[in-house]
RNA sequence: GAGCUCGUAGCUCAGUUGGUUAGAGCGCUAGGUUGUGGCCCUAGAGGCCGUGGGUUCAAAUCCCAUCGGGCUCCCCA
């Protein structure tokens, strides 16, 4: 087919009608479930300033050093943001949010903008929901996140997953740990991957999460984080799993989970999914007890989760389940010649009014294309309205279901479909 | 950034070894029923065969390039 002249850019796709009642089904079971956890809903700016992500998620994760859409303007540096932790701590620290008291418990839906190559899960806009409890390092803040983020899936019916959890330690523990990492590779760094080379230095912990054939067999058989943490990372992180078995929660623990973003700390976790194919990741979250002060605040520990939405409707579609009723509207009103049309059109308010949805013809077509396009809109009710009808002061209500039509006056329609 | 693969109507796809005005189903519009949907029948609209170039008497079909989609790797949601 012809490309039409103007096309929406790579990997920014529209959401069409036939689409959008199940993202706002999505949403609404979202807003439902973080309200009944008492998390607040937050909303920042589609664009950041493109220091706060640098810094943020850090200069070397493949999302800022590749990923970013950026541009200048006067003196201003935007960015399009690629995920809402950063920008949320950003919020957090320049409201003094914590002078509201207590921890706060924020939760958002949105788009994030990552310029990468598009495939299937993957896109350039794509859209998150997630939570963050900032200014709390209790488990039981890990737990509940992870609860939350468990929740929406379980309410849409999704439950083939896999809950993969680690610990990361926080700065004390990692810097014993990436000794005794660099201490194992080193030997036979030149046989590893040119990606694990560069990383040794810098972060060598995401070699761990390379999936090069020829790293493996080091990999394999690596020091696990576990017997560097100290004691107190190993405690909270004991606690975490011991809240999770007690909420029935599964997860598996996974020693080489690290996660793309240089602010995680201590608890690290990953949803993944057997319905999505390569992109497998449904959601992922964990500890930031870092960031807070990176950004600029006070010393403020936090964690939270992001989840893909796009995923979750890849594996909605992969498992049957449908989140969104048919579309339907209440009345439809059939007329015939100017005089009906006019009735109908003054008498839409009306059903309106009752609570009740309604519509009409806009094209001057026949009765029959009327009654057909009444049946695409999937109509529960006709009113059909002619000559004879307004001389009589009664009209056809006609049940599209079932086929029954019954001449009434309109007070009569309208009290019999307050009724249904 | 790398690899594989595909690009014919709004959608899903046919199109034989290159050979007259490019097809089907669904959808859309209208008619069969001058006041009645879903089923059925009929007709119509809708395609520079992704784009550009080349080979040829002749290209949707062969070649090259390019753009776009899908999938994979990397990474992530």
């Amino acid at each position: 087919m012809a490309k039409p002249k103007y096309t929406s850019h790579v990997g920014m796709v529209d959401i069409l009608p036939d689409e959008s009642p199940k993202w706002r089904a999505l949403e609404e079971i979202i807003h439902e479930e973080a309200a009944k956890f008492n998390f607040e809903e937050i909303r920042t700016p589609i664009m950041e300033q493109t220091e706060l992500i640098v810094r943020g998620i850090g200069q070397l994760t493949d999302i800022v050093s590749k990923e970013i859409f950026a541009f200048e303007k006067g003196d201003s540096h935007y960015v399009l943001r690629p995920e809402l932790t950063a920008p949320v701590v950003r919020s957090y620290v320049e409201h003094h949010l914590d002078q509201r008291g207590g921890s706060q418990k924020l939760y958002y839906i949105g788009p994030m903008f990552r310029a990468e190559k598009p495939q299937k899960g993957r896109q350039r806009q794509f859209h998150q929901f997630g939570a963050e409890v900032i200014g709390s390092d209790d488990p039981v803040a890990d737990v509940e996140i992870i609860a939350l983020m468990m929740r929406v899936y379980e309410r849409i019916g999704i439950t083939n997953f896999e809950l993969k959890l680690n610990s990361v330690g926080d700065p004390e523990s990692r810097e014993a740990y990436k000794e005794a990492l660099r201490d194992y590779l080193r030997p036979n760094l030149d046989k590893m991957s040119d990606v694990s080379q560069e990383r040794f230095e810098k972060n060598p912990m995401r070699i761990l999460d390379s999936k090069e054939e020829q790293d493996q067999a080091f990999i394999e058989d690596a020091p696990v984080i576990s017997d560097y943490l100290n004691e107190e990372s190993q405690q909270h992180f004991t606690l975490v799993k011991e809240y999770l078995d007690d909420l029935g929660i599964d997860y598996t623990l996974d020693p080489h989970l690290v996660r793309g973003m240089d602010y995680y700390t201590r608890t690290a976790f990953e949803l993944t999914s057997p319905d999505l194919g390569s992109q497998d990741a449904l959601a992922g979250g964990g500890r930031y007890d870092l960031l807070v002060e990176e950004i600029g605040g006070q010393p403020t520990p936090a964690v939270g989760f992001a989840a893909g939405m796009e995923r979750l409707m890849i594996a909605c579609e992969e498992l049957d389940i449908s989140l969104a009723d048919e579309k339907s509207v209440d009345v439809y009103f059939v007329t015939l010649g100017d005089a009906a049309r006019k009735f109908a059109l003054t008498h839409l308010p009306k059903v309106r009014e009752a609570g009740l949805s309604a519509t009409m013809d806009y094209k001057g077509r026949s009765m029959k294309a009327q009654m057909k396009d009444a049946d695409r809109e999937n109509a529960r009710y006709a009113i059909i309205i002619g000559d004879n009808e307004l001389a009589e002061g009664k009209y056809s209500l006609r049940n599209m279901k079932a086929s029954e039509e019954d001449s009434l006056t309109f007070e009569k329609i309208l009290s019999k479909l307050a009724g249904v």
